[in-house]
DNA sequence: AGTAATCTCTGGATCGATACAGAATCTGAA
DNA sequence: TTCAGATTCTGTATCGATCCAGAGATTACT
């Protein structure tokens, strides 16, 4: 059995609140006396104050959970997701505070539980879906947290730091659209929940199930009505996950059709990059014959070296951001909602359409 | 003020005992009082449970640590620790654990204290240096720890999940030189500390800092050896940093002088890939009179695309292997030591050395 | 009916520290 | 010498739960 302060305590012969005193505030006691409870406490093998037991009094952990609602090694599979990470990192090292990183069960009473059960701080929820419950959870606990994007329900206390995910999207799109695209394909992840991989009959843009999805793909709606493209004139693309395959595999069969689309624009980089793929596998006559521009979405790393078109938003940023917001609250309740700004990079994956 | 136990075992008229056994143990009461209770507690808004105090109770926590002895935004900058942790939480998913990312001061007592205030049961370090200070601070409070490298005094019951560097670092060393390479650079991350970027005169590889760079160095000059090209005769460049950039840098000299090497072998897929970028910087002319073949380390995704030859080791495997015999410790204390195989990945990048 | 076994629930002890008010000792100035 | 003020240390209450031995009430069995 490790001993405890009160063995330290008695070894010295003083009270516990003097060993206390020793670890957590050494102003409080002679510096002489300090060094011989040290002393006794090495030499007993005392490793320190028991960190749960201190939490328990002190009221507070000195650690804040990132919460992604999806499977938990998603977070370390998604480029964009592990900048997001490095930033909250940052944040955290700035103020020696450690990351608890929570696996989310997939039925959603014990997700609430797990949310429930985390000893920390605060929360930094990575947005990418329907998080509603993490948050109701979290608030019941009397929890801070900060989100990656504009809740619903957004009060003017509701800390926030997240992009304009509709002008971004129409950013690119309006520059395919500008390069005279008007046969083209809209490629989103799980837009329909339980959906199939491949083309979607989606009534609208309020039928994608996710907030994000929604708002990106009514970018590309909004650029593409506008220059007379209406809705049920594009394809919308469902893939099975936010991968290079599952993007591959989603436009496999429209490649194969008669007439592909001249442009597909996807809701993020790596299905972007799995479109790039599943063209590069084409045989080189259809190739040339039909040339597809792609765009992207985060721009990530790999989207410079493939030469992806995409619209950068600054995800290290936007972890720093949100960890900073959390860890130090501003005075001021609008400047805990933060809209960052993205910009479209403009690559070689988009060319001028052929003349049809 | 949250409401606590002893609040919603008055509001039913039970005691605290029977609150805690509604949410922990729901078999020691009858269905009808549980549903009763929990239904005051949500009308109470009680959220369960405190997660520190039950720690301090049970014992346990409910999470594992995960050091980088580096800085821990490291963590999510390099491509092979992020898989790596990417299989540490595939592992601690299943284990119903949580994961706890703890920043690392670069002072070392700070940094023990950071090791010794961490709420965590366990510790899966990750080895990129000297980490002898954590283990032992580990050590001191009696926790349970897997390493990603056998330490120095690593006794039969020390776990870790490691490869062979020297053999594996020989794999690629015998493939570059069985095309005839002799004039090469071996290119390693901070190989002495506080040694400036480029080359390095080292009387023998036990002057490296690292364990992992020794042993990689070691497979290197050994594959060398054995061709009959010696130590001496070999260029050591060190990188300033694990990154694209500081393996550039350090190569740029040595690119521009008279009579480059004919290859250079890389502890890092990382650094590998500065290296070409750093060749595909160079002008086209004395690109073609001095092509330089490059090896990388650990096969990284990057290094699939930019064609680099380099020796594969399963990242996240390591890290699933780490955490699972963390959380689920053998009987065996033999099948707490795990050696991973490796594999020589030959792609583009190596080439049959130029008749000088 | 009598007794054992089972099911529910209770209460005090405990996990390992920190907070805070106050006692004891020491300083220095008048 | 005396007394206010600073310094150093103590002791009790407390953080919010879980554990465990055992009390009552029920059920089961012979």
């Amino acid at each position: 059995m490790k001993p405890t302060l009160q063995a330290v305590a008695d070894a010295v012969g003083v009270s516990r609140s003097t060993v206390s005193n020793a670890y957590s505030r050494p102003d409080q006691l002679s510096p002489a006396l300090r060094a011989r409870i040290l002393e006794a406490a090495r030499g007993l093998g005392y490793p320190g104050p028991n960190p749960t037991a201190r939490s328990l009094r002190r009221g507070y952990v000195g650690a804040i959970g990132v919460l992604f609602t999806s499977q938990l090694s998603y977070a370390f599979t998604d480029p964009f997701a592990v900048r997001f990470l490095a930033g909250v990192s940052r944040a955290a090292e700035r103020h020696d505070t450690s990351l608890l990183l929570i696996p989310v069960p997939t039925d959603l009473n014990q997700a609430r539980q797990a949310v429930e059960n985390a000893a920390v701080d605060g929360f930094c929820v990575y947005c990418a879906g329907d998080e509603s419950w993490a948050l109701d959870a979290i608030g019941g606990r009397g929890l801070p947290y900060v989100t990656t994007a504009m809740q619903s329900d957004s009060g003017p206390a509701q800390r926030y730091v997240a992009i304009d995910e509709r002008a971004a999207a129409r950013s690119v799109a309006d520059h395919v659209a500008g390069l005279g695209h008007r046969r083209v394909a809209f490629l989103g992840d799980t837009i329909v929940p339980g959906a199939p991989s491949g083309p979607l009959r989606l009534a609208g843009v309020d039928e994608a199930g996710h907030p994000t999805t929604r708002g990106r793909l009514s970018g590309f709606r909004d650029a593409f009505a506008a220059v007379g493209v209406d809705w049920p004139a594009v394809t919308v693309l469902n893939a099975a996950g936010n991968s290079r395959a599952a993007g591959a595999e989603a436009v496999r069969p429209l490649l194969a059709g008669g007439s592909p689309p001249t442009a597909v624009l996807a809701c993020s980089d790596v299905l972007a990059l799995g479109v790039l793929d599943a063209l590069a596998a084409r045989d080189p006559a259809t190739a040339t014959r039909h040339p597809v521009s792609v765009t992207g979405f985060d721009d990530i790393a790999e989207a410079a070296t493939a030469g992806l078109t995409t619209v950068r938003q600054p995800g290290e940023e936007k972890g720093r951001l949100a960890a900073e917001l959390l860890l130090d609250p501003p005075a001021e309740p609008a400047a805990g909602q933060v809209l960052l700004d993205t910009e479209l990079i403009v690559r070689t994956s988009v060319r001028t359409a052929p003349r049809s």
